[in-house]
DNA sequence: CATGAATGAGCATTCATTCAT
DNA sequence: GATGAATGAATGCTCATTCAT
């Protein structure tokens, strides 16, 4: 019997050390952009970070932008299954609520752990902050499921635009604060966030016939 | 008796123009921060919107920063009577809201105009949301009243830190949204805010005893 | 009766500051580029042989190109007098043939003599292996005026495309070759080209019936 | 009696592999010189053109200059033959005039070939002249063997340095009119420029008793 | 005070060269 | 001997800031 063989052992050393130096130019970045923010952060600061030479970064990247879009595309596609699985096990607003929420907050804990720990300063911008076309996505799946799940409950003559952003504007802000405290608390934050907005959606369906 | 006298008759020659020199940098900064973002924008942008020298920026401000600032200060300036009406008018926490968000999306509105028949992008160049001064004052001032107001009223145990979360990041991202629709209307924000939050708020005070 | 003044005298200090450091740089572009050619040299190069910043480089030009440009421009301004001169007093084919080597060897040596004093171990580029817009409208002048005065003279069958340049490449080689000599002598190099060139020219009408 | 054995035959596979790379290293250095000159050429440029890796650039050449040579001298061994056989075949000035000039404009409407047919710009990019390392060298054999010529049949007293100098600017700038016309003509351009140089050098040899 | 040219530190980017695989 | 990623010196260029006029 053969074993099986994981793709990162059937790689060369060459092949291995390519990848561990582009998850470090990631990871150097990650950490920098939440250290000192997106704008003022340099290419230099991020290879600073790294052990590797400066003419590294462009085996990898372009430029800055290009660093971001990859670290935002990495954590949509990591956040996108969490959303399916929400999607999928909803069995009404509140259930969907919490647990949009909670994957969120969760996410969004798990995500700044370094950050937290090295005692980063600037909030994170990867995720929270940030409009990349991707996060957009995100966004627009979270309206299109919020519509899906309020129309089946009935409320589909509600103004769901602004429904959602209330509720992605309150996640995104409450992101912020959630990760200053000690300890961060996700089940906090996501009690705390799916009981307000589901009141609110009550309070409107009640005041719209 | 005297007569009174407007500051700007009061002033020499030399005071005045010194008065509009600051005035036009300021004036320049904030069309600049608009268009491309606070983050990108150097001060050659900012002098070049005027018909200044580059070296006259610095009679005026150390910094970009102060530029900020001084430009934070203004719009606190003008917003801050508004604000001071809200508070003294409020009756209860629901007048207080209504007021509160009625005033922000206003001035919103207001502020955005010229950026509105500019085309200007006012935020997120790419990716990064930028925040003008205006925005940012703005925000502050509500956070620290409404947890003045709250407390009045007797919700100070809440988690008014959350609270203030919530209701700001609903009316950043709601603000974005509504002044993508046409015809802007801040009425209608209001009205969908106000309620929202504080039907959001009874529920938390309600599941805390 | 008030005394003419002179443009640089009505100027100010900067201005005239202004004018040096523009001469300055173009000045030494043409010891640099003499010195290790064109391709080789840099703006670091360029500016190191001036007392200047290495930014003030750009406060005058965008490019190691656009100093090329305007180096160039320079040396044909000056040169197209001379050979405007050579076409207005020039009575026959051989007059031509003399004037016009004479001013193109003469104003070569007088162009180079810096680079000469400086040691400089390659040759001139500006004016001699270059083909600037200018440089080719310089050529077609000469051109212009072959066809002209070989028309007048009676040899207006012959392949003066040719002839023309057969003139120049001769310039051309043999200029790089003057400039190597010691003493430089321009009048040298005038009566055997125009000799030269002339016999060619009349064998070639010789055998063209 | 042993039979003649081709080099190639006698290499062993890594051997021939080895010439192989050698030759694509020169083709591709030939194309890109013509493409872009040789100053604006890179080593990454070369090897580009090859299917070969930066690193095996090293195993070959240690330099562009290298490369240059290499190519100068390969050119030199195709032109050599032919050159020697001017050389034995001349009579008198008259026929190694005309066997040079023809050999030149010929290898160089040969060597150009595919530069013309593949719309090459071949030199001159912009403004600089850009010798070829073919180019180079021909002309230098040329102007050794026009030194030994000219002694032989007693005008060593002659400017030999400037005429060789006339004679090989000339060529060269012909040959750039040449390439220009179609059909490209080796044989006017030759009678034009054997004619021309013999007659010049009649004369000077007439004026020099 | 206003001016705007000079400054030079700082950053992005390229590229010849090396070397582990 | 081939590979191609890593290296880091070198270069082009920007921009906040100063200062003589």
């Amino acid at each position: 019997m053969t074993a099986t063989i994981e793709p990162e052992v059937r790689m060369g050393k060459r092949a291995r050390a390519k990848e561990a130096n582009r998850k470090a130019i990631l990871e150097a970045a990650r950490v920098v952009f939440a250290r000192i923010g997106y704008e003022a952060t340099n290419i230099r600061d991020i290879i600073r970070e790294t052990d590797l030479a400066s003419g590294t970064f462009y085996n990898y990247f372009k430029s800055k932008e290009e660093v971001f879009e990859a670290l935002a595309n990495d954590s949509v596609a990591r956040f996108r299954p969490l959303l399916q699985k929400v999607r999928e096990e909803a069995k009404d607003l509140e259930s969907y609520l919490y647990a949009a929420f909670s994957a969120y907050f969760t996410f969004l804990a798990e995500e700044n752990d370094d950050a937290i720990q090295g005692g980063a300063p600037h909030m994170s911008l990867i995720g929270v902050r940030v409009d990349t076309p991707e996060m957009q996505t995100v966004s627009e799946e979270i309206a299109a499921d919020l519509e899906i799940v309020m129309d089946k409950v009935g409320l589909g003559k509600l103004d769901i635009d602004y429904i959602t952003a209330a509720a992605i504007g309150m996640a995104r802000e409450m992101g912020d604060h959630m990760l200053q405290r000690r300890p961060v608390d996700p089940k906090g934050a996501t009690e705390f966030a799916a009981k307000f907005t589901l009141a609110g959606i009550e309070e409107l369906a009640k005041s719209s016939h």
